[in-house]
DNA sequence: TGTTTCGTACGAAAAGTTTTCTACCTTTGT
DNA sequence: ACAAAGGTAGAAAACTTTTCGTACGAAACA
């Protein structure tokens, strides 16, 4: 019996974000695969990296082919779902629900290149219609 | 020996998120304050709240006036402040540092009203000066 | 074949967060 | 003066998240 039943939105913890990270970055991986990745920006144990996978697992987050003794992992939710809905918890609790307040701020830091402001730009054309 | 040394980035957790909103829109306030406040959204003992007032002024997070036997616990970074490094923790994390990224899946998502998207408009025309 | 290497699984421990219990002090009202 | 109401503080329980130790099976190789 495990805990896979769940239509809830994913709400992974800071590490697990970590390793959903590299599995974007990298498609469907083997534990070692990922925790190399890790290792590049923290130090890391393997087998540390193998219990989360398996609890993510276990939470719905990953699948894991078993078909091969290195179990391949992949994500099962599709990378931009998950952020939309991570994004919009983030709005929700930091700006009331208004994602143009969001928007502002980040505009007004000045950390958003000619190029972004650019495309930024052409996407709100776009809206208009 | 209390532990206020330090300036690293403020990095407060869930339920203490929640507090500095309520301390945000309402300023200073006594726990009691903040606890009637926390009451209308969610179901939390009195004691729970002070006591996670009393970690974050520990944490350095809030500072109290203990003048009064009415603590009055206030913010010590600028609401601002919180936020602007929030959400670029947000970003690094999400969206490797791109805030244009963001914004796209923001306005993508069309959960914009067409004021703020207006609003938005003239912050980029003063952004091109 | 035996031994070393690399993988998984499981369980427990460590660390961090949240909640509650209890004690005790101060203010208020009778 | 005393009781009641409302405040703080500290210890500890309950959860969640993260890390690690150990066991053991499969593959590689001398």
């Amino acid at each position: 019996m495990d805990m896979k039943d769940q239509n809830k939105p994913i709400e992974p913890t800071k590490s697990e974000l970590e390793i959903l990270q590299v599995l974007w970055k990298q498609g469907p991986s083997t534990v070692r695969a990922v925790n190399d990745e890790l290792l590049k920006q923290k130090d890391v144990n393997y087998t540390t990296t193998l219990k989360l996978m398996q609890i993510m697992a276990d939470k719905g987050i990953l699948k894991r082919n078993e078909s091969q003794m290195k179990h391949v992992y992949s994500v099962v939710e599709e990378e931009q779902a998950t952020k939309a809905h991570l994004v919009d918890k983030f709005v929700d609790s930091m700006y009331n629900g208004s994602a143009g307040k969001l928007v502002m701020q980040l505009l007004g830091g000045n950390k958003t290149s000619q190029q972004e402001l650019q495309e930024i730009k052409d996407l709100l054309k776009k809206l208009e219609e």
